[in-house]
DNA sequence: ATTGAAAAGAGCAGCGA
DNA sequence: TCGCTGCTCTTTTCAAT
């Protein structure tokens, strides 16, 4: 399914620190993990070619863009068949208001997280984009008081004591 | 509350490009936009500066870290007293399981975004660090099938026609 | 596969307009 | 506020180990 991708202990370490700052130079990361900056950088490009890497994302403070209230919406679509859930999706991803949408198991089909100016704002996307809509039977809204980002993301420890380093899936 | 920021055209153009790649060059990004090199470093820098660009994030696929099934996990917490609430979410923050904790309104208290391995990987997660625990009163899972991310966030269009310009909130 | 050194390129400050 | 010039640091390539 996916390439063969290995990853050795330096590899772990460089995603460890670029996913703590995305920006740190090849040359403090190979002062950090004791590799030379140009195996640094090869590193980085084989993930980047493996796929581990998907790209750097700018980190923007949605209430300094006018968009202070967020808010998740649970949103059911009746038929759930291929013909009306694809094009769904694409309309809510085009929403300048979306931000995730993700597509799920349980009685709701999908959770949109939204950003929205304020209330009134959330009123008019709620009505207009969601429940005017033939193919949307039912949303829930919940606002969002807060919210964090969790430590970075790595390999599972695995649980009988095998090697550390986590071998992907291989399809040569 | 917020410093005064103020964004024109040439800023909104220049995040919304940043958002796509963030490791854009100056010099790209500047003949992009149509200005010099140094008034684009000029702008992210007060962008910066101003707390509209909070840091670059690296996106990594969970995938292909041997984290292959997400879920969301509504979790009520009783009693939702600040004692109680803040060890939770924090004890929570520090699983390498956990991606995202959202605190919302509505009868759960908190979503959780969690990678894991497999099935058995989620149950065992559900079981010891949720369920297990005296705070947690309920705890409902949801996979999640397929996830995606929504085009770049930018300021809201004013409704009254005014100026596109999005002028922050002062506080000199 | 990793390295060090050298070339190419980008970031950044100062200045003049 | 913009754009130019020049210096510094980073990235990237490459021959050798």
């Amino acid at each position: 399914m996916t390439d063969s991708v290995v990853l050795d202990p330096v590899d772990l370490e460089i995603l460890r620190l670029l996913q703590n700052d995305a920006r740190t130079t090849y040359r403090d990361l190979a002062a950090q993990v004791g590799v030379a900056p140009s195996t640094c950088l090869d590193r980085v490009n084989r993930l980047r070619r493996g796929g581990v890497i998907l790209g750097h994302a700018l980190r923007v403070d949605p209430a300094r863009l006018g968009r202070g209230l967020q808010a998740l919406l649970s949103v059911q679509v009746r038929p759930h068949r291929r013909e009306l859930v694809g094009p769904f999706v694409e309309r809510i991803r085009a929403l300048p208001e979306a931000r995730t949408v993700f597509h799920v198991t349980g009685p709701d089909d999908y959770l949109v997280q939204v950003a929205v100016r304020d209330m009134a704002d959330l009123q008019r996307l709620v009505l207009d984009e969601f429940t005017s809509r033939r193919e949307v039977a039912r949303v829930e809204t919940r606002l969002i008081f807060q919210q964090w980002e969790c430590g970075p993301l790595l390999p599972p420890r695995d649980p009988h004591g095998a090697p550390s380093a986590y071998q992907g899936d291989e399809n040569p």
